[in-house]
DNA sequence: TCTGTTATTTGATTTAGGTCAAATGAAAAT
DNA sequence: ATTTTCATTTGACCTAAATCAAATAACAGA
């Protein structure tokens, strides 16, 4: 997915705005288990998946990872919190896979957030996107099976599914990998 | 909590923006118990509460009422996704106390964030502000006990514990209310 | 290809919190 | 004040999913 089509899926932008927003990502080649961000650091870019995956993750008092959020091709990708208040992240932000990103700093972005009222909404739709998905997450785990929150998973997140570490999914989906592994057993005999 | 404030809390607008932009709210006084917004209905209106207070929740197949969230004093408060997107509900949408609020229409608010670029910037700030909010939820829910889910919901809502029925605090939390009543309970030997 | 390492599956057991049901308490309504 | 209605508490029991532990399976490096 390209970032000038996901950019004009938002927002309508003239010729030279679009060429303007786009002069200030850069492109990254990212190998594999990179990390991107630690815990502790500032998020200082925001990151667009050309191509690959990623995901956001934390530690728990017992050291066990617990994974935030995937983000597959043609999305936004970043310690949300850490980069939007440019505060210290809680997250761990990596590559699942070899990809190609394109990135924006916090400083351009807010360059082109002032300079541009369209940059501006573009980023509110955005925002707003996200919120809509984090919130259905929310509903998917709170009040559903280990079951329903697979089918949830596997709707939200068709092509990701069998790409990643089961223990990943697991805990993105707020259960044991042993429960997930038991779950995917009994679709086999569907 | 004054609208005023709110607003210049995030953006500085100037003073003649920013009277044309109150001008386009309407004062409301609604009494407890009033439904805003039912589910399958359209979102028309944003709602900043001024004082009092409100919640959204949504039906379970079952009948069961979840509360979705709680909207205090100098928030604002509404369907975001049938709002934002001009989608239909799935959620109601409820005042909880004598509350007055301050509203803007869907048509009014696009009119503003179309003419003042700091409106813009406004609505995405406190987008992101709720995305900040939902996320730091989704993460209490998904791997806390429901003793911890409760101290965090104390954190995030001091106000509101106390001053809205307990079943309501227990499906926004995510368990049963005999569960909650319990957990208050050992609270008191403390 | 072999070997050490990591991921996944399977089984046995435990437990937090749910369900069901009844008792108590608090508010509204007449 | 007294009844009716609604909210909260308490108790007994049950179940989904966690934990603990071990056996396979899949992978990556030499």
């Amino acid at each position: 997915m390209y970032l000038t089509d996901f950019l004009t899926s938002y927002v309508a932008f003239s010729h030279d705005e679009l060429q303007d927003i786009l002069s200030y990502f850069t492109k990254e080649d990212v190998k594999k288990n990179q990390l991107l961000v630690k815990k502790g650091q500032v998020c200082r870019r925001l990151y667009f998946v050309h191509k690959g995956m990623g995901r956001s993750y934390y530690l728990k008092e017992d050291g066990k990872e617990v994974t935030q959020w995937f983000f597959g091709d043609g999305v936004f990708m970043s310690s949300a919190d850490s980069f939007f208040n440019q505060s210290t992240s809680y997250y761990y932000l990596e590559t699942l896979e070899d990809s190609v990103l394109y990135s924006v700093s916090y400083d351009d972005l807010n360059h082109l957030l002032v300079k541009y009222h369209t940059m501006e909404r573009f980023t509110r739709l955005l925002a707003i996107t996200m919120l809509t998905k984090v919130a259905q997450k929310l509903n998917a785990i709170q009040f559903q099976t280990a079951r329903e929150r697979y089918d949830y998973m596997i709707a939200e997140f068709p092509n990701i599914a069998h790409r990643v570490p089961l223990g990943h999914i697991a805990s993105y989906l707020g259960m044991t990998q042993e429960t997930l592994s038991r779950i995917r057993k009994n679709d086999m005999n569907l």
